[in-house]
DNA sequence: TTGGAATGTCAACAAGGCTGACGTAAATTC
DNA sequence: GAATTTACGTCAGCCTTGTTGACATTCCAA
């Protein structure tokens, strides 16, 4: 009678008190995944906001003001913010596109490679380490239950990476 | 020559690709992890900051002030306007510490309790849907590779769950 | 009895979200 | 060719949640 749906399997995975145990896992987890990051940002007068623009803008070069935008889930206005100070500093350059001249094309600069590679060397390193620690079954696993977790919609883009220049 | 230093594994889950791509799987996730209570403190007058207090709060019941603060990892002005629109909500109690009277030993009340369980329900169920879709194997390596990206003291204290009431 | 710990509180500020309204240029549609 | 839609920018104002700094109270402990 037991294990019946499972094939053999004990659900006992699915307990409330493992879901919570889960629920707190992302919670501190993330935090350290952000931690690194942040301490680079605090020394310059950026944010988790444009570690993200950044971060975005170098895996999608030429990207849209738009696409980021949906990429990003926030209002133009937010984002337009944070991208005028990158402008500012010379991290990224827009360029008009060239078939359709309203659009802007993102792209980074030196510096702003140069940027993106401290920001994500640092976020890299720790996830490397945890990586190793953990082994390739776990992060298989890992990766599983986070697409798993994530809306129809953010898995989508999260798969999809080649349509940044349509 | 090839998998020398892993015992016969390949290391392909540790390029920078797969790194990425496990970066961009926390970011897309996260969002989805938070995006149910999201929507329901949205309704009330609270915001995340709210949720994570109560959940602390009832995970452990008669924490102090303090205790909740390195939990949290915020000052006690910011911890504080939470905990005195709980308080002033009816959500939240303080009762004063027994052996040292300075403390105040925070309770959830039936009410808090309440909006705790609707919260929780919420994640937990994209929780255990997303359990439910990868299986207990992959659970199992999801919660390794989070534990291995926490600090230190996060890990302390995902772990230590019983030393509330000391 | 006195220093330090635990807590509360006032004030001021910043980042980064949000909405709403309005403008402009380019593309598309009629 | 005119009208509408799209892509983007911008101004103004608001909210949440974080921060520092300063100061008061209460009480444990040396």
């Amino acid at each position: 009678m037991a294990d019946k749906a499972t094939g053999g399997e004990s659900l006992l995975f699915l307990t409330d008190e493992q879901l919570r145990k889960g629920i707190e896992a992302m919670f501190f987890a993330y935090r350290g995944f952000t931690s690194d990051p942040d301490r680079i940002l605090d020394t310059m007068d950026y944010g988790r906001a444009h570690h993200r623009a950044v971060h975005f803008i170098n895996r999608s070069p030429g990207a849209t003001v738009g696409h980021l935008l949906t990429i990003l889930g926030v209002t133009k206005q937010s984002l337009n913010r944070v991208l005028r100070s990158l402008f500012d500093d010379g991290l990224v350059e827009a360029r008009v596109g060239k078939t359709d001249k309203r659009e802007r094309r993102l792209h980074l600069t030196d510096k702003g490679a140069a940027l993106e590679r401290a920001l994500s060397d640092a976020q890299r390193a720790r996830m490397r380490a945890a990586y190793r620690a953990a082994g390739p079954q776990a992060v298989q696993g890992f990766r599983t239950v986070l697409e798993a977790m994530m809306d129809q919609d953010q898995r989508r883009q999260y798969q999809g990476l080649k349509e940044s220049n349509p």
